[in-house]
DNA sequence: ATGCCGGGCGAAGCCCGA
């Protein structure tokens, strides 16, 4: 069972490339962020030429998620709990059956923060703080989940190019890899880090400044595993070559596999 | 580097992203 995340940044500018990467990883399920549509705008044709059935939640202009499969799905959350009026579209789960048991994707479109200081980034530890209260009741349930996505947050110095460059980013901040180190300590495997533990593992690359070209990173996608989906954990991968093909998103594909038997 | 590029909206220039 592959589980991936890939922040496409406009999933009508990304249609040949998702359609392109999802034939050759075959994704059981995949979530994207930052899809920039609307149902209306969304390429659903496309995606299902290739196999996938698409459920999403959209907004116009800006953000929007999308949880992608071959397989039924039931959707079990459109939204974190206790959504506010007129929420910004960065949260869809959905839940589906496998040999080992129930399986649940979370995928998340954390809000950047950025500048420090203001409501922005209030906003965004506040959304870590119900993410939080979110997957304290998933872990009740002893299943099988990933939340998966752009978490937005920058989980060590080992996980940026430039610890210097962004020390005063909303993304290496203390109380946003606090929220991260709270949500891990609830007992979730960032899959990533379980199986490449040494050295910069980038999901991410600027468009500006040649940042690519000069390998200058992030590692901000995530996949955080209940414990009981870590103990099937057989084989995490970045899909890396897909930020040198033409027209890329500034994002790649993270992924993992989990043996349900 | 106080957004260098890229995308959306909407039809020029501004907002947004990390």
């Amino acid at each position: 069972m592959k589980v991936a995340t890939w922040n496409v940044n406009s999933v009508r500018k990304r249609t040949a490339n998702l359609v392109t990467w999802l034939k050759a990883a075959r994704p059981d399920v995949a979530v994207l962020q930052e899809i920039k549509a609307q149902e209306a705008q969304f390429p659903r044709a496309e995606i299902e030429a290739a196999g996938y059935r698409v459920e999403i939640v959209g907004q116009k202009g800006f953000n929007g998620v999308a949880l992608l499969s071959p397989h039924p799905v039931e959707i079990t959350a459109r939204s974190l709990p206790d959504p506010v009026a007129d929420e910004p579209a960065r949260y869809i789960e959905g839940r589906l059956q496998t040999p080992g048991g129930p399986l649940t994707v979370g995928g998340l479109y954390l809000p950047n923060g950025n500048p420090i200081g203001t409501e922005k980034f209030a906003y965004k530890i506040a959304w870590m703080e119900r993410l939080v209260r979110h997957t304290r009741a998933l872990l009740e349930r002893e299943e099988m989940f990933v939340l998966c996505g752009d978490y937005n947050v920058i989980p060590t110095d080992a996980d940026v190019y430039s610890p210097a460059a962004f020390a005063g980013d909303a993304l290496t901040q203390p109380e946003s890899r606090k929220a991260l180190r709270t949500l891990l300590n609830l007992g979730l495997t960032d899959a990533v880090r379980a199986f490449h533990a040494d050295g910069p593992q980038y999901t991410y690359w600027d468009y500006q400044a040649g940042a690519w070209q000069k390998d200058n990173g992030l590692r901000i996608d995530h996949l955080l595993l209940s414990p009981q989906a870590a103990d099937r954990l057989t084989a995490v991968g970045i899909d890396k070559e897909q930020r040198g093909r033409p027209e890329p998103s500034d994002h790649v594909p993270v992924w993992c596999e989990l043996d349900v038997g």
